[in-house]
DNA sequence: GCTGAATAAAAATTCAAA
DNA sequence: TTTGAATTTTTATTCAGC
């Protein structure tokens, strides 16, 4: 009945005012005409994952999810779906090859996904160099790149 | 103890540990010899911005801002104030040493800031290797970088 | 300024119920 | 499965001291 709406809504409200804490939602909500206590936003705010970041100027407030890893790989597929061109294992090394002013992009991409086993990566203007930490790194990381290019 | 290293050590412990509330952060650094209570914690989580993450499994885990306010530079700046070691350059290199752990994080920051003349970043532990598109364009940089470390 | 001890405040969970 | 009331647990702040 009520569970997803009021998630809803507690997306357009944490948007519209400064949430500093869970009794302000249930403030808010019963504004609303929504009753409900401390204990259901507190399950609500672990549903969303929602955060409450420390302001610098001191204070709190909740805020929709960091979903920092996920628009990464979002990024890096689409990124690669509209310039990939090959990928090669040999090694330590992955060779990625994109096309012309990509590589660079695709570097920093990767590097933010921190996969497992990879040292580092080099991106130069159509070329990414994935340096792993030992050869099977190297393979299972070339696999996993094959998989995201798959989907 | 410095608020300074205990943060940076925090940093780490957070990417090596499952960090499910404050407690757990007084008990890892005790660990490390390091004795804190929560209420020094709580400050340096307000100050670090950490935000408590509710993770779809069930529990909650703290974590490095999601969306950090800083900008690159910003970031770059106080990443090196914190980690940086030493700095060298050769012909078309720059080697940048790091406390271990900081290599990637820095490598990465150094790829987003696109200085000029920079080709490629390749981040280790405690290493950071920047190639220049020439050895002028590896001194440049090296110089910008000495200033970003004096500011 | 930075910190710990104590405390207040806020958030998470338990339990019973619908 | 969802919820509120009560409770426990966790976190933030106050206050004193350094």
């Amino acid at each position: 009945m009520r569970k997803v709406e009021r998630q809803r809504i507690i997306r357009q409200l944490l948007d519209e005012h400064d949430v500093e804490k869970q009794e302000d939602l249930v403030a808010l909500l019963d504004h609303a005409d929504i009753k409900v206590t401390q204990a259901t936003i507190s399950r609500d705010i672990k549903d969303m994952q929602l955060v409450k970041v420390p302001s610098p100027s001191g204070g709190y407030r909740y805020s929709l999810p960091a979903q920092q890893a996920m628009d990464t790989e979002k990024k890096l597929k689409r990124t690669l779906y509209d310039a990939y061109v090959s990928l090669d294992v040999q090694d330590y090394f992955i060779v990625l090859k994109a096309l012309p002013g990509n590589g660079t992009a695709i570097a920093t991409l990767i590097d933010q996904m921190n996969f497992d086993g990879a040292f580092g990566t080099i991106g130069g203007d159509d070329t990414v160099l994935i340096i792993a930490k030992s050869a099977d790194d190297a393979q299972h990381l070339y696999q996993t790149l094959l998989d995201l290019l798959e989907q």
